[in-house]
RNA sequence: GGCCCCUUCGCCAAGUGGUAAGGCCGCGGAUUGCAAAUCCGCUAUCCCCGGUUCGAAUCCGGGAGGGGCCUCCA
């Protein structure tokens, strides 16, 4: 399988190699800790753990690095209004990013690298840049000079010498040109600061993404993502300064995610629109707002809005309601069918109807290996989920006529379901309010009762009760399901 | 002013040269005592105008509208 990449370097789809057979490194820009995760900054993580997942179900071994950038002027200033220190601060939104992150079952990244672990890194990085001619010290600050490197703004198309036309360039007469950028800031009384050759100060905002990727996935590694913003100064800046240091090839592949927008703006904490993530949790399930992030191409912007997650809600019940079914019919969870996350090609003289779902995975993997295009990737599950409940339904598995071979075969292909719901890091386990069943005994012993006893109103043709009892349960948001050998019941319309 | 990107059914969203996936909503049918759930069926020629081509939503040119970046930002 032939797998493309849009990138952003050449602007076009290219066939997926990596530098080493089996082998990608991929690094995604993480936050600047200073204010809580909003939902903006779950999009790349999100992303790429589902790329990630879906690179090891095809056997890749995968290197994900996500930075944690815990030292900036945005830190001091918010510390200082808060009146903690820059660690403390820090630390505190670092452990609501790394709790969010697993909410939404991004388990996938190896290494959470802090800026301020490596420094020593950053300072020998600085120090060569100045060795080679890159980078000059200017009163305490060291800046990278953008003249001395030939393909300066070659990701993003910018002409260094139109920068100065920009006038939106800090005015600054300790740089040579207008577009010259920190890699060192010297230290003002009261800052963080590390000693250096320069005299005391901090890292510039760029250079820690090269040196602690470098440090991680060596000088050339093959993936490299981030917000759709950070594509000027910040990768531009860190491109130029990785290649000027290590004359290799930084990354290979550039990929950007689209933005999260509210109400036709792009979400962010300047413009001060961001849902805040634990917030957005109070009233939605983490697994909705992954799929939010999954149902369009990762390139495109997503809108943000509550009718949005309350309509995907909607489409998750459909599968919650299935999984149910699935425990009916097998006796097992689907949470509990087990299956390794790797490719195995489908088994030789299987039945037609395991042959529909073959194809249906293989037009899942065929949508996702297009630019991880998980939009229409989510399109064939739920075709998945049709084909499925079709079958249930014509072999009436959930009757006695159902035949012990037709459930083995629907649990074979419920395996097929469990194992590309994995790639997108969907269904890994039941989500708390999503459970069609009350979760306490007392709650099902009083349903049952309820339950039984419009059972004997229906069996004695009393509908008025039996109807009663359904339409005083459904003003208590109860549905009543009535199924061939039983009744269930669902909290929720 | 410069550099990118987008515009597909009421809403969301795939499709990047061969005659429009999927979801939500709506409508009809099967099923049901009636419902619910499930299944089946129905609902678009792709912002506009030119061009290339046997053939374009898909390529090229122009126009309209929207968004991002050029300052911190996932």
């Amino acid at each position: 399988m032939q797998i493309k990449v849009y990138s952003t370097l050449t602007r076009q789809k290219e066939d997926f190699q990596t530098f080493q057979p089996g082998k990608v490194g991929m690094y995604v820009c993480g936050p600047t800790v200073y204010k809580p995760s909003h939902v903006g900054h779950m999009v790349g993580p999100v992303i790429f753990d589902t790329i990630k997942r879906f690179l090891s179900y095809l056997d890749y071994q995968v290197n994900f690095v996500v930075n944690i950038t815990d030292v900036d002027d945005k830190l001091i200033v918010e510390s200082k209004k808060q009146n903690t220190t820059v660690t403390e601060l820090a630390e505190r939104v670092t452990a609501d990013y790394l709790s969010n992150l697993k909410k939404l079952q991004v388990t996938g990244i190896d290494h959470f690298p802090r800026a301020t672990h490596y420094i020593g890194e950053i300072l020998s990085m600085i120090n060569g840049l100045i060795e080679k001619g890159f980078a000059y010290a200017s009163n305490g600050d060291v800046y990278f000079d953008v003249s001395k490197d030939d393909d300066y703004g070659k990701l993003c198309n910018r002409d260094p010498e139109q920068l100065e036309a920009g006038a939106r360039i800090e005015v600054n007469d300790r740089k040579r040109n207008a577009g010259d950028f920190a890699l060192w800031k010297g230290a003002k009384p009261g800052e963080p600061m590390w000693d250096s050759p320069w005299g005391p100060g901090r890292p510039g905002w760029h250079i820690e993404c090269s040196a602690m990727s470098m440090k991680l996935l060596g000088e050339s590694f093959d993936m490299h993502g981030g917000g759709l913003d950070l594509q000027f100064p910040h990768h531009e800046n860190e491109l130029a300064q990785s290649e000027s240091y290590s004359g290799k090839t930084f990354a290979r592949y550039w990929l950007h995610n689209g933005l999260m927008k509210t109400g036709d703006k792009k979400m962010s904490k300047s413009e001060g629109n961001e849902i805040v993530v634990t917030e957005l949790l109070k009233k939605h399930q983490p697994e909705t707002l992954r799929y939010l992030l999954l149902s369009s191409h990762y390139r495109s912007p997503i809108e943000y809005s509550e009718d949005r997650l309350l309509e995907l809600r909607r489409t998750l019940d459909s599968f919650y309601r299935f999984f149910d079914r699935v425990k009916r019919i097998c006796g097992k969870s689907f949470y509990d069918v087990s299956t390794p996350l790797k490719f195995v090609p489908a088994p030789k003289g299987h039945s037609a109807f395991m042959g529909e779902i073959y194809k249906l995975r293989d037009a899942f993997l065929d949508a996702f290996a297009d630019d991880f295009n998980s939009g229409g990737a989510l399109g064939t599950l739920h075709e998945f989920l049709t084909t499925l409940n079709r079958f249930a339904d014509q072999a009436k598995l959930e009757t006695a006529e159902g035949n012990p071979g037709a459930k083995g075969e629907f649990l074979s292909a419920v395996t097929v379901l469990r194992e590309i719901t994995q790639i997108l890091g969907l269904f890994i386990e039941p989500q708390e309010s999503a459970g069609p069943q009350g979760n306490n005994q007392l709650m099902d012993g009083v349903m049952r009762l309820l339950i039984d006893i419009r059972a004997d109103a229906r069996k004695s043709k009393n509908f008025p009760l039996a109807d009663l009892v359904r339409k005083r349960l459904a003003e208590l948001n109860i549905t009543l399901e009535d199924r061939p050998d039983e009744t269930g019941w669902r909290v929720g319309p």
